[in-house]
DNA sequence: TGTTAATAGGCAGTATACTGAGTTTTTTTT
DNA sequence: AAAAAAAACTCAGTATACTGCCTATTAACA
């Protein structure tokens, strides 16, 4: 790759739009690659703790601020609010996160970690930060803060896009 | 954003690391976002198909080489074989795929486009494409190819991980 | 004030993407 | 040739990430 082969005989050199424009050429396919990737990293990294990327980011919104609503978090975080509510079901059943109905709006329900939950993020982090360094080690040091910034300008540019909206604050 | 508001008083500095490092400065958190942003534009010029971006890619590889089996088949897209399967099955029942067993090697099962299958590749082309060039727009014209670039050095780099290994020939 | 809007969340359903365990067929080894 | 190993696939289960439809509560306005 990067050394992909052009193995094709002259006969057989692609005409149509199509074949010109293959998988590795989208934009979109090698941004779902990466994120692959980042997963199955963050996993090695962090397999003894059984916390996934999203949940994680989750656990790292909730220990900054605190009793937040499910639509809120999903804001911050890029998230559905249907996706945020089975998250926060799944880090509840394992002592993560406590739940309860806000007093104020009693449509809200609010979510926070538990001391268990402080703990686990705590610990966790250099873990994580190891996943989030291996996926930009192929890059130049100098490179990689670049990479960053352009990835905020993609995301900040296409933003309104999706049912989640990505307010980070 | 880019303009993330920086409005705390000077007594709640952050001083931990996990708060001096926050999600949106997380590679890997900034790609899952990109990568979700992604599949909504893609679903905003593609909604008339009803096809998703991954069921597109299979689509697009098996235009190019039909008949070949599922493992080859996630190697080439960077899918897990049950998931290969899985979308297989989906295609199939529409219409657009058809799967039967190999005569040489009896535990294959070899995967090809319908006519209905070719035909909708074809169309749905031109959506697809915007899409990709929609995710893009944010940066300068020619930011866009050391964009891509940038990705294909980072899946490449990292390419060992995973239950996938994306082996594109 | 009473009706309507909007908001927050729940629930059901679907697609992606994986792990782990198991089956069948082929290949390799002994 | 028989036994072991490998390959291709299936199935069950889980987590993410949505859509669409529904209820309850709050806010807006007529």
């Amino acid at each position: 790759m990067g050394a992909k082969k052009e193995n094709l005989a002259e006969s057989e050199q692609p005409t149509t739009l199509l074949e010109r424009m293959p998988l590795w050429s989208r934009p979109g396919f090698l941004v779902r690659r990466l994120h692959q990737i980042h997963y199955a990293l963050f996993f090695e990294e962090c397999k003894e703790f059984d916390i996934t990327p999203v949940q994680y980011g989750l656990m790292t919104t909730l220990k900054m601020r605190p009793d937040q609503d499910q639509n809120s978090l999903g804001q911050e975080l890029g998230l559905d609010r249907t996706n945020v509510a089975d998250v926060l079901v799944r880090l509840t059943k394992r002592g993560l996160v406590e739940r309860r109905r806000s007093e104020e709006d009693k449509r809200m329900v609010l979510a926070r970690l538990t001391e268990e939950g402080e703990r686990v993020t705590e610990t966790m982090y250099t873990s994580m930060q190891r996943a989030q360094e291996r996926l930009l080690e192929p890059l130049l040091p100098q490179e990689r803060n670049a990479f960053i910034t352009t990835l905020i300008r993609l995301i900040d540019g296409n933003n309104q896009h999706g049912r989640t909206v990505f307010k980070p604050n």
